[in-house]
DNA sequence: GTGAAAGCGCTAACAA
DNA sequence: TTGTTAGCGCTTTCAC
């Protein structure tokens, strides 16, 4: 790389950080002991550490992360890896969730969350990133299972998945909802309500939740003797979710329920369906998924399947700091849903 | 911290990472050299470029960002800050592109981004992160009068904030729109429209970006020899546009174009207006700014003012990449703002 | 074009 | 309780 630092330009000029060695100096003890303290070693000379923290004060001494991370080969960092479209992860509020779930858990430790959106990583920079020790581990939300690059970064730092990674692969750790089981409560509640002509829109089929989402669905019409309707694939997205509501009135008129697998898609369908000359809950139920705002935001307020998205967020990184801690956990960690009634079904 | 790695838990055991010394003995060169290959150093001789490359292959090798670092004296990192609520940050699509901005123009570097969100920052963990010498530099956006510690960190590493920071310390990078430039635009539209009795909906008057569109659109209104019409805040929200189009309606009945600055606030005016047996844009004319996904959920397909979000992320990054190289950049870059036409003006 | 050697700022043994 | 001594893995002069 070129160009370093240190040029001539006025407004570019640094103040240079303080280092352990002067605070050490201004406070009078070695280096090892301003290290001590600054770690927070309980066997410090109450004076020096007064001392030690005077100076420190008044250098305005910071730890150069750099340094210390080379020197005991860890670095207080954990990645938020999202191998997803950056609006698309930025349009989904169950993500939002996520997010603030792992930043309220790490913000009682001391590890900070470096968050990664690596839709396609030309270069492989992130995978380079992960593995060159600049975080300690690392969370993963949104994953599809064509996203290899993260089985090697896994024997170098410990991952914990959000979501089931796919079919091979299990030996990691995962914080899951049941998603089988929430597409058969929403099933459920359709078949419950005297829908029989009971069709779904999914989620992209190549992400594990999705399909197993459908599963769930299928199994509770199939054991209630229906036949199932159609599954047409709305993509998570709200466009995506009205482009298959459109092609679920042509394909499917005589539908009167549909399980939509997220609200965001839910909020997309429902227009379609309304302008299609449906009343909603009347002439098609609706059963969406992720009791996201989306759900309140649509015509007819949503009935849904709540993810506890915070918490799931949360107890990830709960695993990976005590993974980090040396202690073990169990892999799999599934979290509970829950349908939440409002007037679509 | 306890426990650090190495312990015996099997499932934690990990791949010790291969070092430069280790692809340097296995190439048959200096570890000087293979430094020089990995920096694309162009003064090495091909032949021992290739056995490097090969050595580096066939051993996974991957720099160590930590040591890197510290011998370089960078990191190769920048860091976004948002000082802002998570979930605040989540919900608003104008980051989604601004963050979209940034990555895209990151992807073209050889420099990784790491999201910071600290709404609060509980023992000034984010603080000390960027004054560790973790990031090279920051991009901030979202910025309130009252995030001082920012001011710290811009002695320490360049800051480029993605709108004016307030008042004070103006002597920073700042990339921004041309708000009084926007409300002309929306003004102009209205005039050119014909529109005789035009009145706007404002955002809070104590935000900048507020005022200048107010000013704008009166500049443009007393150009064209108009009396311009009642100014109403209607405070950024939909629920405050819904009572300034109340107010307005019973203060200016003879309104026939109104310019809403935000579309939020224009998705709540509409129904009103609607409802008080306006047509739009026949009746009166609508036209609202941010080119949000409200601006589609209108009842009338909005016109509005689109801020070119993703190119100011991309212009914040090209700032803080050609800063970090050595060069210097004028402080304030103002992007151009552009009308989205569709039905309501 | 290449190697040897000296650090970058910190932590972690080991003595004292 | 404290200081001394080695490094951590890399970059970067400086000779050759």
């Amino acid at each position: 790389m070129p160009g370093i630092e240190g040029d001539g330009a006025m407004s570019l000029v640094r103040h240079a950080a303080p280092t352990l060695e002067m605070v050490a100096a201004r406070a009078g003890v070695s280096r090892a002991t301003v290290s001590r303290v600054v770690n927070g070693s309980p066997k410090v000379n109450p004076a020096s550490v007064e001392s030690v923290r005077d100076a420190i004060a008044e250098l305005g001494y910071v730890p150069n992360r750099a340094a210390r991370s080379l020197a005991s080969a860890h670095s207080h960092a954990i990645a938020l890896v999202v191998p997803e479209d950056i609006t698309r992860f930025f349009g989904d509020v169950f993500f939002a969730s996520i997010v603030a779930g792992i930043n309220g858990r790490l913000e009682q430790s001391d590890y900070v969350l470096n968050l990664m959106v690596a839709s396609q990583d030309p270069g492989g920079k992130t995978e380079r990133y992960l593995l060159g020790g600049a975080v300690d581990g690392a969370v993963v939300v949104s994953h599809h299972t064509s996203d290899h690059f993260l089985e090697r970064i896994g024997d170098a730092i410990p991952l914990v998945f959000g979501g089931r990674p796919g079919l091979e692969r299990i030996d990691t750790w995962v914080v899951d909802v049941d998603n089988e089981e929430g597409g058969a409560v929403a099933a459920r509640r359709l078949v419950e309500r005297g829908c029989t002509h009971i069709a779904t829109i999914t989620g992209p089929t190549d992400m594990q939740s999705a399909l197993e989402r459908t599963h769930g669905w299928r199994r509770v019409l199939e054991e209630a003797g229906l036949v199932p309707g159609p599954a047409i694939d709305g993509d998570f997205s709200m466009i995506g979710g009205a482009l298959a509501a459109r092609e679920l009135l042509e394909q499917y008129p005589e539908v009167d329920g549909v399980f939509v697998a997220s609200d965001l898609m839910a909020s997309g369908a429902m227009p379609v369906l309304l302008d299609g000359g449906r009343r909603i809950p009347q002439d098609v139920a609706v059963v969406g998924y992720d009791d996201s705002p989306a759900a309140l935001a649509c015509p007819v307020p949503l009935t849904t399947v709540l993810q506890p998205s915070e918490a799931m967020g949360r107890e990830m990184a709960d695993i990976l700091l005590d993974l980090l801690d040396g202690n073990d956990r169990q892999r799999s960690t599934i979290m509970p849903i829950e349908l939440i009634e409002r007037e679509s079904a």
